[in-house]
DNA sequence: CATGCTCCCTAACGATCGTTAGTTAGGAGC
DNA sequence: GCTCCTAACTAACGATCGTTAGGGAGCATG
């Protein structure tokens, strides 16, 4: 059901492997073996090895901007915007585990141009964070701290989900995105003693 | 000055290496090109790939649990303890990042005994966090939440720590211990308003 | 019935992988 | 001078890597 065409259930299953054994240690013939043809096969339908992490780099770089563009503008006031920005984080990342994980950890195995596309995306996308946590302060919602620290402390608790979170587990993704948001937002509040 | 012997001067090598291009991504004659010596002349020095990569990641394991216990031991009292642990878990990032980059990332390639075995030490290692939120969320000093996603969310907080740190950048490795101490002990305490 | 499209096959290419075998050069201790 | 140790070398092993070439089966459209 999930998979329209072929070329998509061949980065479905490579994004599975790649998430579970790193790019570098999957092999092609690996991702054939999942969807019982052969390696050769595979180029049929993409061009290189390279060419299906990249497929899955950018769409999933796509979902991100995509969801917080839409938190932004939905967000009524600054101090609300964090936690719309963790929640629609939460949100892509459970959506589909292993395309997330993928995106996270096996960028920097892409050629030096897509690898330096990725990085550039990914810094405007973490500028939305800062900038959320530099607003937060400046309105008095937030504790005085450095907003890129803190915001890469909260960016990396958010890319650690793929690493256990487990779709089939017990808490749901809506609960996961609320109890993060709140110790998101809680770790940027001054405490009340 | 680092290297005493010549055996733990391929594991720096290695670490080096591992962290920026990952294990799988390394090459023996990769390792042995950093040293300015031939691929085969590793051998006389360690038994496999995967032994370096254990001595790595069992020394950088044994540093979390000491500093951890050291911690436990020298905490006052219970809410003090979770700051503890977190200047505790900073500290050994920031002694070596490269290993403890190596450590947290690359476990995954070790043989499946290795593999069970650091699971199993992670897993105590977590417990640590565990048992100190919910020690102070019964001494109402932190809020209600669940002990153990908490101790998921700041462990990967913790744990992204390499992907970003550079000993060379601005903030010292104590100033980072503070900072991270105060964000993970304010996202488990109830905000003023 | 022919054409073309999608999909997959086998065989094989050169490169590189981790590792073994066997050897050599230099220095320390008797 | 002989022995032993450390540390490196070259040559080569079988396996596997990503990829290319060339071919064939099934099916829809004209």
């Amino acid at each position: 059901m999930v998979e329209t065409t072929r070329r998509r259930a061949i980065e479905d299953a490579a994004s599975d492997l790649f998430r579970r054994n790193g790019y570098a240690a999957t092999s092609v013939r690996d991702i054939a073996r999942a969807l019982d043809i052969r390696g050769p096969s595979l180029y049929a339908h993409v061009a290189s090895k390279e060419d299906v992490l990249w497929a899955i780099v950018d769409r999933v770089a796509s979902r991100f901007e995509i969801a917080a563009e839409a938190a932004t503008l939905a967000a009524p006031d600054p101090d609300d915007l964090l936690g719309a920005l963790v929640r629609a984080h939460v949100a892509v990342v459970t959506d589909d585990v292993g395309e997330a994980s993928v995106f996270i950890h096996e960028w920097r195995h892409l050629s030096d141009q897509r690898r330096q596309t990725v990085l550039e995306r990914r810094d405007a996308y973490e500028d939305r964070f800062r900038a959320a946590i530099a607003a937060g302060i400046a309105e008095g919602a937030f504790a005085l701290t450095d907003p890129s620290l803190a915001a890469t402390f909260l960016l990396t608790a958010l890319n650690g989900i793929p690493t256990w979170y487990r779709p089939d587990g017990p808490t749901s993704p809506a609960q996961l995105a609320d109890l993060y948001a709140d110790l998101a937002v809680r770790s940027l509040t001054e405490a009340s003693r």
